[in-house]
DNA sequence: TGTACATCAGTGAACGCGCGTTCACTGATGTAC
DNA sequence: TGTACATCAGTGAACGCGCGTTCACTGATGTAC
C-alpha cells in the first residue's frame, strides 16, 4: 500500500484529504487550496484531479472525513455511557465540544458553509444523518431514564443540539466575555446549559 | 453631503461598507473583495485605500455596522416589550433570529472569524459587548419577574445566547432535517428551546 | 516466461483570472492674506 | 474679491502572487496470449 518513491502513489486520495486536514489545522481555512496540498503530498499540483473532480469534491471529502471521526467518537462514547445515561448526555456533548476545539477548522469547514452544495455529495448527507441520528438516541435514553423531559425526539435533539453546537461556536469565535470565562471553566458552562434540559441535576 | 459627478466624492467611507454589505447580501461571503466594492461605488479600486488601511479594516467595519443594526434591533425591541417580560425573551431571540435570515452574510462576517484580530479593532470589540450587554438586560428582568431561575445573569446570558445562536447557525447552515422543519415552523422550535430555560411556560 | 498492449496515475507547461497593495500623479477644495 | 498655496481625496499603471483548471504527455503497472 505503501509505496515509496515509486511514480505511482497509491493512496494519493487519501494522502490529500489528511494533507487537507492538515493545513486546516496548521494554517486555517483560508490557506486551503488544491495546490498546497498537493504540494504537501509531494505531487504535482494537476495530481488532485484524477481523484477529485474539483476543489469542492476536496472540501466534501475533507468533511465527511471530519464527520466520521466525530460519528466514531460519539459512538464511543454512547458504548461506554448508555448504562449510565445520567453521565451520558454531558459526555456526549464534552466530545461533540473536544472534536471542535482539537479540529477548529476542521469543524469551521463542516459547519460554516464552505462547501456549497452540499446535496451534491450523498456521502456527506449520508455521514451527517448518521451524526444526528447519535444525539437522538442520546436524547431518547435520557428520556427513557427520566433524566429529560418526555417530547418529541427529533425536536428535543434539535434543541440540545443547537444549544451545544453554539456554545462551542461563540467559545471558538472568542465570543464570550473573559468576565466569564475567567469565573467559569468551560465544561461548568456547558453543565450549566444541559442542566436547563434535565428534570435532574446532572453533574 | 451627496455630490454628484464631482472627483470628490463626500462620503465614501460610508458608501463602500454599504457595498460591502450588498455584496454580502447579493453574492456571499467569498465575493467579498476591496477591488470589486470600489467598483461597485464607482471608484478606483486604490481609492478605498485612503479610507481603509487594509482589507481587513473593511471588513472590521462592516462587522462593526452589522452590530449596530443589531444592537438597535434589541434596542427597540427591549423599549417595546420591558413591560412584558414574557414576551422580551422570545422577541428578543425573533429579533437575532430576523436579522440572521435577512443578512445571512454579514452575520456570517460577524460570526464566522473571517476577521482576524477581532482585538485591533476597539469599535467593534465596543460594540460586541453592548450586544451581549442587551441579552444581560433581558435576561436579568426575565429573572426578577420569575420566568426564569435567579442565577448569575452573565452566565444564564451565555447559555441563552448560545443557544439562540447555535439554532439559527445549523438553520442557516441547512443542517436542520426537513423532517423536522416540516412539522414544526422555526418560531415553534425557538419556543420550545425559550420554555427549556423558563419556569414559566412563554408563548 | 516473454512480449505486446491497454489502462492507470502521474507530470509540467500554459491559460486567464482577480486579488491586495503601492506609488507617482492630479483634480478639487479650503484657507490666508 | 482675487490669488497663492497647502491639503485632501481621488486616479490609473504596475507589481507579484497564488489560484483553479485544462491538456498533451509519459512512466508504471497489469493482463492476455
Amino acid at each position: 500500500m505503501e509505496n515509496k518513491n515509486t511514480y505511482h502513489h497509491g493512496n494519493l486520495k487519501n494522502a490529500l484529504i489528511s494533507a487537507g486536514v492538515e493545513i486546516l489545522a496548521r494554517e486555517g481555512v483560508g490557506a486551503l487550496s488544491l495546490r498546497k496540498v498537493a504540494k504537501k503530498v509531494g505531487v504535482s499540483h494537476s495530481a488532485p484531479y484524477a481523484h477529485f473532480k474539483d476543489k469542492q469534491a476536496l472540501i466534501a471529502a475533507i468533511s465527511i472525513e471530519g464527520f466520521k471521526k466525530l460519528l466514531a467518537e460519539l459512538q464511543n462514547t454512547f458504548e461506554k455511557y448508555r448504562a449510565n445515561p445520567d453521565r451520558l448526555l454531558l459526555e456526549t456533548a464534552w466530545v461533540y465540544f473536544e472534536f471542535a476545539l482539537q479540529e477548529k477548522d476542521t469543524f469551521k469547514v463542516m459547519f460554516s458553509g464552505i462547501l456549497e452544495k452540499e446535496k451534491n455529495y450523498p456521502d456527506l448527507v449520508d455521514v451527517v444523518q448518521q451524526t444526528f441520528q447519535m444525539v437522538v438516541n442520546v436524547v431518547s435514553i435520557c428520556q427513557l431514564n427520566g433524566i429529560l423531559r418526555a417530547a418529541d425526539a427529533d425536536l428535543t435533539s434539535v434543541v440540545v443540539w443547537s444549544q451545544i453546537h453554539g456554545l462551542i461556536s461563540l467559545y471558538l469565535e472568542g465570543q464570550i466575555s473573559h468576565t466569564i470565562l475567567d469565573n467559569y471553566e468551560l465544561r461548568k458552562i456547558l453543565l450549566y446549559a444541559l442542566n436547563q434540559f434535565t428534570l435532574v441535576p446532572i453533574q
